[in-house]
RNA sequence: UCCUUCUUAGCUCAGCUGGUUAGAGCACAUGACUGUUAAUCAUGGGGUCCCUGGUUCGAGUCCAGGAGAGGGAGCCA
């Protein structure tokens, strides 16, 4: 190690001998050292779309180790910013048996042999022959099971891998993903909005000061607006409005914005309308008190009958960044919702019995973990966030 | 799943109204030069034009079907 006379740097080292440890053919090794357009840029890349072919090797770029390294640091905060407030982590089950939430196709787990399926008298095919001696499936939530636990611990959240088997190929949507799912007993719908907006925040601030370089980085790199972005939330509260609000903004928009679909009071608020909302308001928005027959049967129900104490947090560009509600926690409520949606009871024995068998009031919310990192980093798709993507027709590394 | 754009060298792309040997920049190799760091200069290697079929004397180019990718939408976190 010697003073170096060279431009740009202070020292260099002097090697007596240099041992090869494992050589990479230059010819065929697919990560070039530069990338294009390196001219107009502070920093030179390989297009994203061609590194998500290579997801064995991305992990090198600087790209991906930024990227990497912040999603570490946001799991670690998330446990953190939860076991400071007195949270109990809660491991719910990946393997669940009842489609309770209907939130989604889901994934199939068995040890039948698919090529010789066992029927029953009937001709079905006999899942009690099956390893669990019923249908199985991945998780498409945790909450269920963090409800039971929050009416013990009273503060618990569960943070695991989440499985969707819906077709979505979009840029913010993965077969398999991680969410985030906090549960309080005692919490209203009001409390549930400051936990979601406090843990948003703090999660920010996190990054920021944690993840300087990393966050400057891709700044550099890919949005030069993201650090801009980052503070705007830390230094703005969330506007707040009420879903009826909304539908009136959007109606009253309608003079000089053309939606392709119509906003209208009972419909559900399209990408175009939460864009429009997230734009109005020029930051994150909070909208409560949808429609109870467009969100599921466990929210609670307002006193006026028609609508149900939900909250969505919409995001610039992400949209729906958290969904949560206060739950029902009235068990004749619970159980008329249930037989009006037509959920089998006999699945639903064990949830119903937490309302039974002494209950309180309670909230939570579900976070996509990937979308708060697509946020943080400003990476576009959600594919470029996690490590190992899984998505319709892709299962590769 | 729907709409839309795209698929040509390792990467990013050009390739006209169909025409004979498919190009450029970067990357890579060799040589020269140089306290270099986006080096520079010279030379060179490198192609299943996504796949299948069709039209045609002739298809990278036109037609049909398929696969994959990007963007938008739906479903949602």
């Amino acid at each position: 190690m010697v003073a170096s006379q060279g431009k740009g740097q202070a020292q260099e080292i002097q090697a007596t001998s240099i041992e090869i440890l494992g050589a990479c053919d230059p010819e065929t090794y697919p990560l070039q050292k530069r990338g294009q357009d390196s001219k107009d840029k502070k920093t030179v890349t390989l297009p994203l779309e061609f590194l998500r072919e290579k997801a064995h090797l991305r992990p090198r770029t600087n790209t991906f180790g930024a990227v990497l390294r912040i999603r570490h640091h946001m799991t670690f905060a998330i446990h953190k910013f939860f076991n400071d407030k007195g949270f109990f982590n809660l491991h719910s089950p990946i393997i669940t048996g009842s489609d309770a939430e209907g939130a989604g196709e889901m994934f199939r787990v068995t040890t039948l042999d698919l090529n010789n399926l066992p029927k029953t008298p009937e001709g079905k095919i006999n899942f009690e022959e099956d390893f669990f001696g019923k249908e199985t499936n991945l998780t498409v939530s945790g909450q269920l099971e963090g409800e039971l636990a929050a009416l013990a611990l009273s503060q618990v959240y569960t943070f695991g891998p989440t499985f969707r088997a819906e077709n979505s190929n979009t840029p913010r949507h993965l077969a398999e993903f991680w969410m985030i799912e906090p549960e309080v007993a005692f919490n209203d719908i009001n409390d549930n909005m400051n936990l979601a907006e406090d843990m948003l925040r703090y999660l920010v601030r996190y990054a920021l000061e944690h993840c300087h370089d990393d966050v400057q980085f891709l700044n550099d790199t890919y949005d030069d607006k993201l650090v801009a972005r980052l503070h705007s939330v830390i230094e703005n509260p969330f506007a707040r409005i009420s879903y009826t609000q909304g539908v009136e903004i959007l109606v009253e928009a309608m003079e000089k914005k053309k939606f392709e679909y119509k906003p209208e009071w009972g419909k559900d608020l399209q990408k175009e309308h939460e864009n429009y909302l997230v734009e109005h308001f020029n930051g994150p928005v909070i909208v409560t008190g949808y429609p109870k027959d467009i969100k599921a049967f466990y929210m609670k129900l307002n006193d006026d009958g028609k609508t149900v104490r939900a909250m969505d947090i919409l995001f610039p560009w992400i949209g729906e960044i958290i969904g949560g509600s206060q739950r029902e926690d009235d068990y004749e409520k619970l159980l008329a919702r249930i037989n009006e949606m037509h959920i089998p009871q006999e699945a639903m024995w064990w949830y119903l019995e937490t309302r039974k068998f002494g209950s309180c009031p309670h909230s939570g919310f579900g976070l996509g973990f990937e979308r708060l990192l697509l946020f943080v980093t400003g990476m576009t798709n959600i594919r470029d966030v996690i490590p190992f993507p899984r998505f319709p027709k892709s299962a590769e590394f």
